[in-house]
DNA sequence: AGCACGCCGACT
DNA sequence: GTCGGCGTGCTC
């Protein structure tokens, strides 16, 4: 007899411990199991399974419990590793989230707890039997052709021998037998030759193997050649016999990164992103489980693939927020990976043209190992004009395109050269204001003005997604005086585009229009294939990608990210003014960029035109200095959501009275209402993290208060 | 979170 | 005398 202890599937805080049940037989940590728990059936992970000769009374006795049998293990191996299981209990504490939150984290969908409407897909295979029996030639022929290629697809066979599949199973001269479906993701193979390094490059290298250290941030230049440097590093732990990791953040939007990998390790390779479909992702998931994928490009989830040998990981774009999960459990992907490369020995490249404060510090400050790489590998950088739209709209422009982007747009086009415009807003209008009592229409479920789409010709909440037609009468005032509209986004800019350059192919990509499954390849393929001239886009568009013949970048209203109050929005603006500038003459001709924006002085914006990080940090460091924010402090937020304000508010307040230490509270603040659900939340600000996430932890540990709507987020990205 | 149990008001 | 309101409390 055994007994073990589960975590249940259950997503309620007050029920994250374990469980105990009994086994008749061993089940290893990190099996999954099927237990009745209260009236209903439900999965387990195993925590611990101890050997008893006691029987079920005497244990029952003991533990002064009522005990139940698991109804049946469910894997054969663990699911989770002891590896994993190890960061799943870490990642509990230090994100201050459910146990089954974190396993749920770790695994693909068709094999996550509590998904039943995903099934794994089987396919029917051949195979030759040990029978003798005596065949038609023509049945002979099918047979043969399936025992030279050792086993063989069902339908394959049915298609090529119509007539002979069916009678060769029924005489048992082959057998059919089932097999989990695979190769549903096809990866095109890459085309790109291995390019000489530079010597720089080169000197990365050779600091990054000759070094003991784990954790490196390689700083380079957008075009600096930090991608040479990955594949170069991959070999070596490729030729160790180690796998490879590569995250990157939206590898939908960077076919160009998996064209590069795959063109070096194309059979060995899994790709792992949102893009996938469920069945997509477990058959990469299963190719990285059976060693048959050694090098994996993934987003923030791939960090939790079933790796047994880790010989490099790499995070591309490290300072990128959607590194950072923001449902729960709101873990950061850079600690995981850090988790890792600790357990397997290996070393973890963090790269970033424009690092995070926080990592950056830990750079300077040796505990991670900083290389700085300043130069573009083939070229100058591009020239960067700054148009300042206060004066220019005074002058009688434009207020979406100023004359000079105008000009140097026309420039290019007669030059057949191609241009990026950065525009990080979507839809047609961004508000509609009632021309009598001047209020926004807003969603009817969450506090925001809704935004005006011409593709639809309606009204789209960017946060809930609810769209609705323009009504007759103001919702505010009754008025039917109609509505004037305010703001623009990429819909109107290519409006715009159009009317003025009545030739030119453009191309837009935003979430509106990369909705469909592949539909960021498709667009990004044609431009580089020079089916448009004109790419314009949100902010998906500054990221990674690398086209040799865009010799022009405009950016326009590229300071609108200061206008929000998080302590993170200088860095936000300026890591998008920094990538899209560096969008700009990646090939042989020189580039050039156009910024409007609205602050040329802000320090952001300079900094970020003179592409200097030094001088940003420099001064962010000095803003956060003195605001005690990170990386000086540590932050929890804890948000309360309720459908009634006044009891989110109570919750909160409770909260907060109850938060005694060295650190400070901040709040409550009052949120706006997403999704019909009024927020209401707390900071926790201090130098020492683990005390507040032991306050926090007390708190809901009292069993005093109901955890229901229960937001922890330690070390958030936003607060706003 | 469910879903039972449980203790009070409005009905056939 | 019963049906059912949803307020607490438990789930190995």
């Amino acid at each position: 007899m055994y007994i073990l202890s589960c975590w249940i599937e259950h997503p309620v805080r007050s029920l994250d411990r374990t469980f105990t049940y009994l086994s008749n037989t061993e089940v290893p940590r990190g099996c999954r199991v099927q237990v009745v728990f209260g009236m209903k059936t439900l999965t387990g992970f195993v925590d611990s399974c101890i050997a008893t000769d006691e029987t079920a009374e005497e244990i029952e006795q003991r533990l002064n419990m009522k005990l139940r049998f698991i109804d049946q293990a469910i894997d054969p191996q663990p699911l989770i590793t002891d590896e994993l299981y190890e960061l799943a209990m870490r990642m509990r504490e230090t994100t201050l989230s459910t146990a089954i939150s974190c396993f749920s984290a770790m695994l693909p969908a068709k094999v996550k707890p509590g998904s039943t409407k995903h099934r794994i897909v089987m396919e029917r295979w051949v195979s030759v039997s040990e029978n003798e029996v005596s065949l038609t030639p023509k049945q002979l022929e099918a047979y043969m052709y399936v025992r030279e290629h050792g086993s063989v697809l069902y339908s394959e066979l049915r298609k090529k021998y119509p007539n002979q599949a069916r009678s060769l199973i029924s005489l048992n001269a082959l057998n059919l037998f089932e097999k989990e479906k695979t190769g549903s993701v096809v990866i095109s193979a890459g085309t790109s030759a291995k390019p000489e390094l530079s010597a720089l490059q080169q000197k990365v290298i050779d600091e990054i193997t000759q070094s003991d250290d784990t954790v490196f941030l390689l700083r380079g230049v957008t075009g600096s050649g930090k991608t040479e440097i990955y594949l170069r590093l991959a070999e070596k732990a490729l030729d160790e016999g180690r796998q490879v990791l590569i995250l990157v953040p939206e590898i939908a939007l960077t076919p160009q990164m998996i064209e590069r990998v795959s063109s070096r390790f194309g059979a060995t390779l899994a790709i792992y992103h949102s893009g996938l479909s469920a069945q997509e992702k477990y058959e990469q998931y299963r190719m990285v489980m059976n060693q048959e994928a050694r090098v994996v490009v993934g987003t923030r989830s791939a960090v939790f693939l079933p790796f047994d040998n880790l010989g490099l990981i790499v995070m591309d774009e490290e300072h990128d927020t959607s590194y950072k999960q923001d449902s729960q459990p709101c873990y950061h992907c850079r600690d995981a990976a850090l988790f890792r490369a600790q357990y397997h020995h290996c070393p973890l490249v963090l790269a970033s043209a424009t690092p995070t404060l926080e990592s950056y510090a830990r750079g300077l400050k040796n505990v991670y190992h900083l290389i700085v790489m300043n130069e573009r590998i083939n070229q100058s950088m591009p020239v960067v004009h700054i148009v300042p739209m206060k004066e220019s709209i005074r002058r009688g422009e434009s207020y979406i395109i100023s004359d000079l982007l105008k000009e140097k747009i026309s420039e290019r086009l007669e030059k057949k050269e191609q241009i990026i415009l950065l525009l990080n807003r979507r839809g047609y209008h961004a508000r509609l204001k009632c021309r009598s009592c001047q209020e926004a229409i807003r969603c009817p479920h969450c506090d925001l003005a809704m935004s005006w789409h011409r593709d639809t010709g309606l009204l789209k909440c960017h946060t809930c997604g609810h769209e609705m037609k323009v009504m007759k009468v103001c919702p505010s005032c009754g008025s039917t005086a109609g509505f004037t509209a305010y703001g623009f986004g990429t819909e109107k800019l290519e409006h715009e585009i159009e009317t003025l350059f009545p030739k030119a192919r453009i191309l837009r990509m935003d979430a509106d229009t990369t909705s469909r499954k592949n539909s960021h390849e498709r667009i990004l393929k044609s431009f580089a294939s020079k089916e448009a001239d004109i790419l314009l886009g949100t902010q998906m568009i500054a990221k990674g990608l690398d086209f040799e013949n865009v010799t022009l970048v405009g950016i326009i209203n590229g300071d609108d990210g200061l206008a929000r109050t998080d302590f993170r929005s200088a860095e936000t603006a300026f890591d998008l003014l920094m990538q899209a500038c560096g969008r700009s003459g990646r090939g042989e001709k020189e580039g050039e960029v156009v910024c409007q924006v609205f602050n040329p002085d802000h320090y952001a914006v300079r900094s970020a035109l003179n592409q200097d990080y030094e001088t940003f940090f420099a001064n962010e460091m000095r803003f956060r200095h003195a605001g005690q924010y990170p990386p000086y402090t540590y932050m929890i937020a804890v948000t309360f959501s309720d459908v009634k304000e006044e009891n989110a508010m109570q919750r909160a307040l409770q909260f907060m009275q109850r938060m005694k230490g060295n650190f400070k509270t901040i709040g409550v603040i009052s949120l706006l209402k997403i999704h019909d659900l009024c927020r209401c939340r707390v900071i926790l600000k201090g130098k020492d993290l683990d005390e507040m996430r032991k306050a926090v932890r007390e708190y809901m540990e009292s069993g005093e208060f109901s955890l229901k709507g229960l937001r922890i987020d330690v070390n958030p990205m936003y607060l706003d």
